[in-house]
DNA sequence: TCACTTCCTATTGTATACAATTACCAAAGG
DNA sequence: CCTTTGGTAATTGTATACAATAGGAAGTGA
């Protein structure tokens, strides 16, 4: 995207996701410029996206206010997730090619070695565990599905939890891309997509436990 | 969304899907502002929602056309529209109201008398199934869901199929909503999954006969 | 005190002018 | 004949001014 909208986008979002906005914190689009250094104009391309990614939304009056999800609707987003990443997981495993796969170790060993040391870097860890997930949704060779798995991933999870991950959870996350990179190599698509949702529950399960909420399904 | 912006996106739907516009044509922010009688501003909104719905796609150098489907892709978007709305379905089933479930009926009666008649018609067809599905997608309480599934109804489809209905799709149409009102009524969610997810294969299944191509999955 | 009306202000929506980028084409050089 | 390079026109991106609209406070009457 062009510049002035997209540093509106990054700026905009970092400061919802990074803690200085309060859910249901009322905004308005000339603050957000204010924010973001530039005009209205880019400010509303990006206000745009946000709002597709239900990062903000719009009262009955066109008023702007961040996001406030309840246990219930992070639950159905982890739930969508899952059943989109599985299809994407199965497309992939059919669309695979050896080079793909390579790169999937690559990511995957770095995201190992950011794993595993004294102080886990956890910022290379979500960065690795990122273009992982964005590989094989390349793979799956769907526009549709690539359009709408993003506005999913992450966003209203990262706060709340970036820095809670135990090395366990971490551990985990490179066991379960392990055997990812096997059922892809395998082209089972069946595998594929059964790692891939019990992967998505396991984020849930932990989201849930970090955030005392309770855990409920 | 505001009047000239509202305007704007309508106007430029109709333009894409009743025909005037041919698949992969390009198109200027300019001329589609001379389409919809408003400044380039509000079209941008509009265009960048039609964007999200895939109906117009930007090259990498920014310019936009109209989006042309591969086969591939729309079964695609038929496969995925199955996955979503079969959830709606499951959770409307939980969810649904008496006062909801009448209004299903009465909107399944208009649906019926649409096509019940000598000259079938189809408008108030495709009026009335629209509402059915969107009084279930309200009932399933998910606003992710909401925002992610109108993105992938009926736009690619319509023209082609528009006046390619047989009377005995819309016929089927109707039984498998009278199905589906039994299953919500009897709140059986499973039921109300499988019956969403064959109702959306067989309108995957008219569309490919009446376009003729080759219906392959 | 409560409801209702009426202003004023804050905020969003739209148009337009201008800046920056990109494509296109023609001419030059190999 | 092909490729490259420069300039120009077309197109998108941004800022700003203005219009329209919604919200809220102050005033009025019962």
């Amino acid at each position: 995207m062009s510049r002035a909208s997209e540093t509106a986008y990054e700026k905009i979002r970092n400061f919802i996701l990074q803690g200085e906005a309060q859910p249901g914190m009322q905004l308005t689009e000339e603050k957000l410029s204010d924010i973001a250094g530039v005009s209205r104009t880019p400010v509303r391309d990006a206000v745009q996206r946000l709002e597709n990614e239900l990062l903000l939304v719009r009262s009955a009056s066109k008023r702007l206010s961040v996001a406030n999800w309840s246990d219930g609707e992070i639950d159905e987003m982890f739930t969508l997730r899952a059943m989109l990443e599985r299809h994407a997981a199965e497309r992939a495993a059919k669309r695979m090619d050896a080079d793909s796969l390579d790169q999937l170790r690559e990511i995957n060993g770095v995201l190992k070695s950011a794993v595993n040391r004294s102080e886990p870097d956890i910022g290379a860890f979500l960065n690795a565990n990122r273009q992982f997930h964005d590989l094989i949704l390349n793979c799956a060779q769907s526009p549709r599905l690539s359009k709408l798995l993003p506005a999913l991933v992450e966003q209203p999870v990262v706060r709340r939890t970036a820095h809670q991950y135990s090395v366990k959870d971490l551990a985990q996350s490179g066991k379960d891309h392990d055997e990812l990179i096997a059922a892809f190599a395998a082209q089972d698509e069946n595998w594929a997509g059964a790692i891939m949702t019990s992967h998505i529950r396991r984020a849930f399960h932990t989201f849930s436990e970090t955030t005392n909420n309770g855990g409920k399904r």
